[in-house]
DNA sequence: TGCATTCGTGCACGGCGTGCATCGAGTCCG
DNA sequence: CGGACTCGATGCACGCCGTGCACGAATGCA
């Protein structure tokens, strides 16, 4: 039983792709149908996968969908690390947030959707911050492992407080969606700069 | 229709009280089978109400049990609003987290033993953050209207930090029980009181 | 007292999530 | 190569979930 992570074999990799159909195929139904009517058995039909099979890779339709959501989140988690040291922890976090959202790639654009998606639908906002509270055990250790001396309530802190700021911040964004796209990645990128400045400079107000 | 919150009827009353039955049985039931092992039918007949009736107040076992938890972040609310407008924003919401606490009665002791159980379920935790995110708004209109000038982003960035904050302390706190009862109230105040004034004086660090 | 609401309830139905047994592809080893 | 082993995919069955619908009873009102 080897946990390492790159298993090179042809059963890992079908099962990478059984994972990413599966997760795709979600996706594309609840764009086209709606969310509310997404089945675990549509699903699986449009991913030509029995339905015991999905639930052996997901939980739920939620999990499915929000699968996308949580790729997202753990490459926050992972630039974070990749920061260097010498950067204060707001400053690394706020630069690895930046750096997710500049990628303007396929998955990018998934993410955004599903993000879409679950603020129109709320059968999905519990998932949603599950998959949240699941990345800030591992942002938690990462900016644990950075500290000079090591204090683990202000690292939850921390973890807890920046991924409730990313999260409200993508909502305020969302929210301004004129007509069916996003407004300007600009927009975006300001709204976490001002939020996390207000972070590092204090909180508090008269 | 009105929607006056003192509704002096018998129906009124009769709707409280089937509520509360409901809410007070899946919370035994809970603490006596374990949550894996209550389902909406045993509630329902714990309460001697029909399965269908229990739908009517409850989406399901698991809002029925947080309903208690719901509760106390409500009161957290309220107690906030009551707070003088003079005091700080982040002085108001440790006064009113701290007032509900201090707190001693069954309504505190049945939301602490709600809390126990879901850390212990994985299935709770959707519902309780949902129920947190729900109060969020309650909370970030109250924030707005003590502010001399409005500032949206402000008001919300507090609510969620402010609720994120809570939810990691009592977490924090809950972890250390030892046995069967949790820690004293002293190390939850003094946890309360470290935390938001790490907030107030700004979370970063080097 | 009679009428209008509204609540509680039973019924039925489609969907959900999982334990279990089986089959077959992929893997390993001699 | 070939046999044995591992493990994922599948079908089946079952109990629970959440809801629309219809009906009767309790309640509120004039």
């Amino acid at each position: 039983m080897m946990m390492s992570v790159v298993e090179t074999g042809r059963r890992e990799r079908k099962k990478l792709a059984t994972r990413a159909a599966l997760r795709q195929a979600a996706l594309r139904l609840a764009l086209r149908d709606g969310v509310e009517n997404v089945t675990a058995e549509r699903i699986a039909d449009e991913a030509d996968i029995a339905r015991r099979t999905f639930f052996n890779y997901f939980s739920g339709k939620e999990e499915a969908l929000l699968a996308t959501a949580a790729v997202g989140a753990e490459a926050v988690v992972a630039r974070f690390r990749a920061r260097p040291p010498e950067e204060s922890v707001l400053h690394a976090l706020r630069e690895a947030v930046l750096e997710v959202m500049d990628r303007d790639d396929v998955a990018g654009h998934e993410h955004v959707a599903v993000l879409r998606l679950a603020r129109a639908a709320p059968s999905l906002l519990p998932q949603q911050l599950s998959v949240l509270a699941a990345q800030e055990k591992a942002l938690a250790a990462a900016i644990g492992s950075r500290l000079a001396e090591p204090d683990d309530a202000y690292a939850r802190l921390c973890a807890t407080v920046a991924f409730a700021t990313l999260r409200l911040t993508l909502d305020r964004w969302l929210e301004r969606s004129t007509g069916d796209d996003p407004p300007p990645l600009e927009v975006l990128r300001a709204e976490v700069a001002t939020a996390f400045a207000t972070l590092a400079a204090g909180l508090d107000r008269p």
